[in-house]
DNA sequence: CTTTCAGCCTGACGGC
DNA sequence: TGCCGTCAGGCTGAAA
């Protein structure tokens, strides 16, 4: 890596103003863990997460400095640029404190460690709904808004549902359409909203497959019953009340 | 300990 | 046409 320019510090705690460190050293590898992305340089690690609305985008270096596009790491004919719309992204200085952090995330969705028992297990002790506990990164990490929603609504679980009251083989469905549409998700090219684009400027379809997250007063896709909405933990959660009933056994 | 919630930010949308 | 208020998203620190 060349040099990099710093356009608009103001993302989520704002841009280091040391960058300068990078230059002249390598970026040798990029990992993820959850929604983070570690870009790996030969010395030192930026710790980055795209928000709801950043994405990293690799383009000639002399290609106009977008809008949006908030910082840039030059390699030589090639720029790798940090394009977010709305800020909410961050970019720091990875180190033990932030590590701490992402060793106390949950399993991955996608691998064989989040599964119904672990799952069971990670939610005995949780009395509380289970929207907010499938979106708890410290039980199970990359599972937003929409994605919890829809899960929910496949798996015919109301998302007030007590957490350590929904048996086994729901869990078990609850985890299989998670992983499901996940993966549908990413083989889309992710949903989110209008503003988004990947790494090639593409944006997202996989919202136009939403069954009910936003639909809201719409008939439930699958019973024309009135989709309803409540708030839990702070987000909106659409769902069918009758496809998914709240269940209130002692 | 657990759970909730304001705040960060901007674009889309609805109402006037 | 444009202005204005509201809402959405992920995460954190503070409060309950």
């Amino acid at each position: 890596m060349h040099h990099s320019q710093i356009f608009n510090p103001k993302l989520r705690y704002g841009v280091p103003s040391d960058l300068d460190r990078l230059n002249s050293t390598a970026l040798t590898q990029v990992h993820r863990r959850a929604k983070y992305l570690l870009l790996e340089f030969a010395e030192h690690t930026l710790l980055c997460h795209l928000g709801m609305s950043g994405s990293f985008v690799i383009c000639p270096a002399s290609a106009a400095i977008g809008k949006h596009q908030h910082l840039r790491f030059n390699f030589g004919e090639l720029d790798l640029r940090y394009n977010d719309p709305r800020r909410f992204g961050s970019v720091q200085w990875h180190n033990g404190k932030l590590q701490q952090r992402l060793d106390n995330l949950g399993p991955e969705p996608l691998t064989e460690a989040f599964s119904a028992h672990y799952l069971q297990a990670a939610l005995a002790r949780k009395g509380s709904a289970i929207k907010g506990a499938i979106m708890d990164q410290a039980i199970v990490v990359g599972v937003g808004n929409i994605y919890a929603t829809e899960a929910l609504f496949m798996a015919g679980i109301h998302p007030n549902t007590a957490a350590n009251r929904i048996a086994l083989s729901d869990l078990a469905a609850l985890v299989g359409h998670i992983k499901h549409i996940l993966q549908a998700a990413i083989n889309l090219g992710g949903s989110t909203l209008n503003d988004y684009v990947n790494g090639q400027g593409q944006t997202g379809y996989f919202q136009q497959t939403l069954l009910v997250y936003g639909r809201s007063k719409q008939p439930c896709p699958v019973c024309t019953t009135p989709i309803q909405a409540v708030t839990i933990a702070g987000r909106t959660s659409s769902f069918c009340p009758q496809c998914q009933p709240l269940l209130t056994l002692e």
